[in-house]
This record gives C-alpha cells, structure tokens and sequence, in this order.
DNA sequence: CTTGACATTACAGTAATGTGTAAAGTTTAA
DNA sequence: TTAAACTTTACACATTACTGTAATGTCAAG
C-alpha cells in the first residue's frame, strides 16, 4: 500500500505544484479551532473539504484557511454564522450585488449599536448602585438591594 | 365539598384580613410572564408558592408579587438568574452583608463594560466597512467582501 | 352535566455556537 | 509489529432563559 500516491501521502512529502491537502486536524491547527468545530461548521454549509482520501479523510486545500480566516474575521464584527454564510456566497457568487453584502453589513450595525445602547442603561443603572453601596453594614442596610426591592424603581 | 373552606375559595372570594392568595395564572398575569417562566424559576429556587390549594394548585401571597418585580428589575440590570438568586436570598438573610451584594453588582458593572468594549470595536470596524461600500456593483468589487478575505485584516 | 378555562407533572424543544463521547477504522513512528 | 495519534459517523450535552406538549385533573358557568 505504500506506493499508492494517494492525496494523504501527498500531504505528508509532495510540495511541489498546487495542491498542498492536509487533513482535518492539520487545518484546525492551523487556524485555531477544533477539529469538531470544522465538521460543525461543515454542517452548516460554510466550508467543505476539497475531497477524501482513499481512507475517507476530509483533504483540505489552501482555499479552506482563507475560507476559515474570513469567517473568524467576520466572526469577531460580531456576524452571526448565518450572515457569514451569507457573505460567503456572496463573495464567489459573481453575479452577485455589493448592495447584498452592504445590507447584510449595516443590519449587523444597527444591531451592534441597539445592543450598546442597552449596556450603556445597564451600566448606568449598576453604576448607580454601586455608588450607593458602602459594603459595609447587613444586607438589611444595603442601598443595592432596597433598590431592587422598592416599589418604584426610579 | 362546597362548605370546606378551601384556599382556592378563599382566593376567589374572601377579601378579608391578610391573605389574598392568588393562583399561577393570576399572579403570571399580573406581573406579565408566562406561568411555565414561574414554575422554571421555582425549579431554580428563585421563587415559591406560600402553600397548595386542596387541588393541590400553587397559591401565591403578595410576597410573590414583589419577589418577581426584584427579579424583573434585576434582570433589567443585566443580572443573570443565578446572581438574582443570590441577591433574593442576601435580601432576606439579616446576617447577610451588604459587601457580597455589592460585589456582585461590581462584578456585573465589569461584565457590562467589558462587552461594552467588544461591541465598540465591532461597530467601528463595522462603520468602517459600511463607509467604504458604495453599494453599487457587483459582489466581487464590494470592499467589505474584499476586507474580510484580505490576508491583512488590518 | 357538559364545556371551557385553568391547573398539575414530567419531559422535550428552541436559539446560537459549539464541545464531548463512543465505537470503529487508519496512519505514522519507533 | 505495535502503540500512539488521528479520523470517521452519529448522537448527546453545555449554556441561558425560557416555551411547548401530553396526559390528566379541577373549577365556574350555563
């Protein structure tokens, strides 16, 4: 069996040309994620493997990383899955809009800035109270609790 | 059965004295959850029934009332279940001190902020991607697209 | 007496983003 | 050759705060 140039051996030892297939746990590493993570990921149609080896092991090209480090970008603007799936098919789909991927951009902002809005209240209102709080005494004394407590919340 | 003064017919019908004990759906009402969300929090431990009609229905006092408005507001605040519950029983342990009630605030306020920040960084570098697509054109001159797959992300 | 509204328990499902497990087969290094 | 490391599939579990369902019992009104 160890003639056979199947695309698992070519990952070991071949670097010339174009394809460089590494397998699952190769490209976890590479990116940073979990093996799992890949397959999770696989499921919801983000990525899939370039083929399988004779042994049925997901073979990775270089286009996989690329594909990984978009979606960890995406990730970290705070896209949803959903919407980098979205964007990705967005981005080889060349007939498609760049009104598309705008869209699917400021809906993600308008999101991201009501969610601010209500940390800011939150932050408000938790910073009141604990400027109200000694941190000394019982909890009977306690400014943050009464707070809680009372029949008008101010 | 009809002579037995039962709680339930109490709750009905007797205005009289202390007591006014409601069943779920009033008290759900009042306080506009869901009964299932008042039973979910009695599985936590976060509220509990005064007593059991003859039907063995729940029956809830006017202490009720107030614990689920502590709780709303707190939740309002950003506290998660767990730490409402730990307030709740700060509030009605006198040896408690109020120093454990503040630093569970504190520990939120910091929480708060702390997403707070992630969120800024998201919707700068949102805006960011906004202001450069013009929204016209075809998906493959989109700048947004472009930036999440550059090697560089900047 | 029947109908409809309300209650009971126990358990399953939802959303979002993964993480962990079991049982089996494969590859690599010593 | 053998052991360690890796991969496969399918499925269950984690988190948070609920929401829904089934099968059954109770209560008030007409």
């Amino acid at each position: 069996m160890s003639e056979s140039p199947t695309a698992t051996s070519a990952a070991a030892s071949v670097t010339a040309g174009a394809t460089r297939a590494v397998r699952i746990g190769a490209l976890a590493q590479r990116v940073g994620v979990a093996t799992e993570t890949l397959r999770y990921y696989e499921r919801l149609g983000l990525i899939a493997p370039t083929g399988r080896s004779a042994a049925n092991y997901r073979l990775y090209g270089e286009a996989a990383e690329r594909r990984l480090l978009f979606i960890r970008r995406a990730q970290a603007l705070g896209f949803s899955l959903e919407d980098i799936g979205e964007l990705l098919s967005l981005h080889h789909r060349a007939e498609a809009s760049a009104a598309d991927a705008k869209r699917i951009t400021e809906a993600r902002l308008r999101e991201v800035e009501a969610k601010i809005r209500d940390l800011e209240r939150m932050r408000r209102g938790l910073a009141e109270l604990t400027a109200t709080c000694s941190g000394e005494g019982s909890a009977a004394e306690c400014p943050i609790l009464a707070s809680l407590a009372a029949p008008e919340p101010k």
